[in-house]
DNA sequence: TTGATTTTTGCAAACGTTTGCGGTAAATTT
DNA sequence: AAATTTACCGCAAACGTTTGCAAAAATCAA
């Protein structure tokens, strides 16, 4: 079946495809009686813009794009929501695309974000991606670029990321404030930024709040290798008051060693980790973390890109807020 | 920064749009001296083509609507996750939308999907949604539609589905065979037809294949509820040597009773479950599942959309196959 | 009535491609 | 040397819109 068009609607009424255009958006040039006939065969054969020929014409095209290393991730996802939301309420669609880690993906989604001449992309850096030429092209497109989460370093980019100083501080804050005495920290890749973030903000602030206490750091790569590196560190003489995971991934293993090793929580072992409270909430006790919301980030980078969108070029760094859950494991 | 375009190669070139245009894509018509300008020009002005124009020229998009409950969502995300590596493959990028189980929004995305002309939509029905009028349109307009999970009963559609009977038949033969004598059935929503076929499957092999076991059956909506109905159940004066958890939403809820409760497994209860996976392999030990795989739903998907692209339609429902994951949990 | 407004409509170009068809010049055949 | 083929290339229409401008029709003023 071939579908309806404005061509189609002026043949069918006597009129010029411009009138009918004009009738269907309400323009004031056109005569109440002739929009309510357009108007009514459009619904009656179901008329259906063809956003192509819109674009096409208008030179935007009301899509989003948005590149995260991947969508089955309970912190993008949840990005994702957020933004799909919004961009609904705005009469905006979403082209979504995973760079897996891949910093070829990611060359290639912008390209195909580019050929589809999207309004503007959200992006969360590959995890080794640094040379950021590409996203120049984007913007030689004036196409807006809104990083979260992995951002570039210059400050001349848009960019809504995790306080992730703040969030470690609030997760040491609370150890002190518990009296624990010897704690495992452990953190993930060391060579993402996050990583070194998290480490460097908690290390200080222990230090300097609480020198007497005893922190070992260690850096995982993986669950697997957070249960092995639990169960490594328990085993010596001395034992653990309190257990830190930086994130879900590490906190996963930590729990796993935790449960087939018996530990109680928190009588033998106060836990703590930064999360967005999906994952904490699985065990029992629920574990206190530091909230990381992605669906916040989220709303926020919305935010920037509306900004950018309209006017003047926000250049700027905002973070989200975190703040302390308490579960019970401390 | 003005985008460039054929138009503009032509000029500078002294060559017509349609040279240009064939040069870019090897047609045998043109010589290969001019192709050779043609592309270097191409590359030094960074050409690339405006997807519209293409698509409202050849009347095809390139483009896939998919529409999800939800996005974050285990299950879920995993199957996007595979359409997303195939559409890629194929040279498709992917429209996700979400309906968040409400009708409204589904509407609402399905014409987001018609007017930009996507080549297919991926489609979960949300929870409740018996109108299937606005899929019919889109076939209308010659979209092909795929439904996958949750999927209208008529067989003029094409659809993908777990094998619910089997997943709940797999994990009621392994109960049997691991020779439980009390069984806690927990399934979910019964107004979902998901719920409504594992329930009847499990029950029938049980009665058939183990009479003399004894099953109690519950439904419940959330993973609060099936904590609470375990607890229930479990104050009870007979014990259960099994429990079953249909989602892992339901498992979810078990495991914090059990944990809660300081129940060990397998020895003094055993968990089985049907899941994509993930939340069995975080506790310990890890939970014995019967395998829905979002990811494997996701590829069959992607073969039933091609080859309704390609030729004849394919109107048939294809299930993916479960198989036993044997955690340590039984 | 006639001219001046105002209201209502249509023309045509443009957005950037693709592609059938026709045309020219060179290469090949007779 | 004429006739035929082959290799290249350009013209122009089409896809479905939007929109500045001009034109026609209706209304008003005199």
């Amino acid at each position: 079946m071939t579908n309806t068009t404005l061509k189609l609607l002026a043949q069918q009424l006597q009129l010029s495809i411009s009138t009918v255009s004009r009738a269907l958006k309400d323009h004031p040039d056109i005569s109440t009686a002739t929009k309510e006939k357009v108007h009514a065969l459009a619904n009656s054969l179901d008329y259906e813009p063809n956003a192509y020929a819109i674009q096409l014409r208008t030179q935007s095209s009301k899509i989003f794009g948005v590149i995260v290393p991947a969508i089955a991730n309970l912190f993008y996802d949840s990005f994702i929501a957020a933004i799909e939301e919004e961009s609904r309420k705005n009469g905006y669609a979403l082209m979504i695309l995973q760079s897996s880690n891949n910093t070829d993906n990611e060359l290639n989604n912008l390209k195909i974000f580019r050929q589809n001449r999207v309004s503007g992309v959200f992006a969360c850096l590959s995890a080794h991606t640094h040379n950021l030429e590409v996203y120049e092209k984007m913007s030689d497109r004036d196409i807006p670029v809104v990083f979260f989460d992995i951002v570039p370093k210059d400050n001349k980019y848009t960019k809504v990321r995790m306080a992730d100083e703040r969030c470690a501080i609030i997760a040491a804050e609370n150890i002190i404030q518990r009296g624990a005495k010897r704690v495992l920290a452990l953190f993930g890749d060391p060579g993402l930024s996050i990583s070194q973030k998290r480490k460097q903000a908690f290390q200080q602030f222990m230090e300097k709040y609480a020198p007497k206490t005893h922190c070992t750091y260690e850096n995982t790569y993986s669950s697997l290798e957070a249960e092995a590196a639990f169960k490594k560190h328990l085993s010596k003489t001395q034992k653990f008051d309190t257990v830190f995971a930086m994130t879900d991934e590490i906190l996963i293993g930590v729990m796993k060693a935790i449960q087939a090793l018996n530990i109680k929580v928190p009588k033998e072992i106060g836990v703590i980790s930064i999360s967005n409270g999906f994952i904490p909430s699985l065990y029992h006790p629920n574990i206190s973390y530091v909230e990381t919301s992605g669906y916040e980030l989220g709303k926020l980078a919305f935010v920037q890109m509306l900004a950018n969108l309209k006017g003047g070029k926000t250049l700027s760094e905002l973070t989200v807020d975190a703040r302390f859950i308490e579960g019970g494991s401390m």
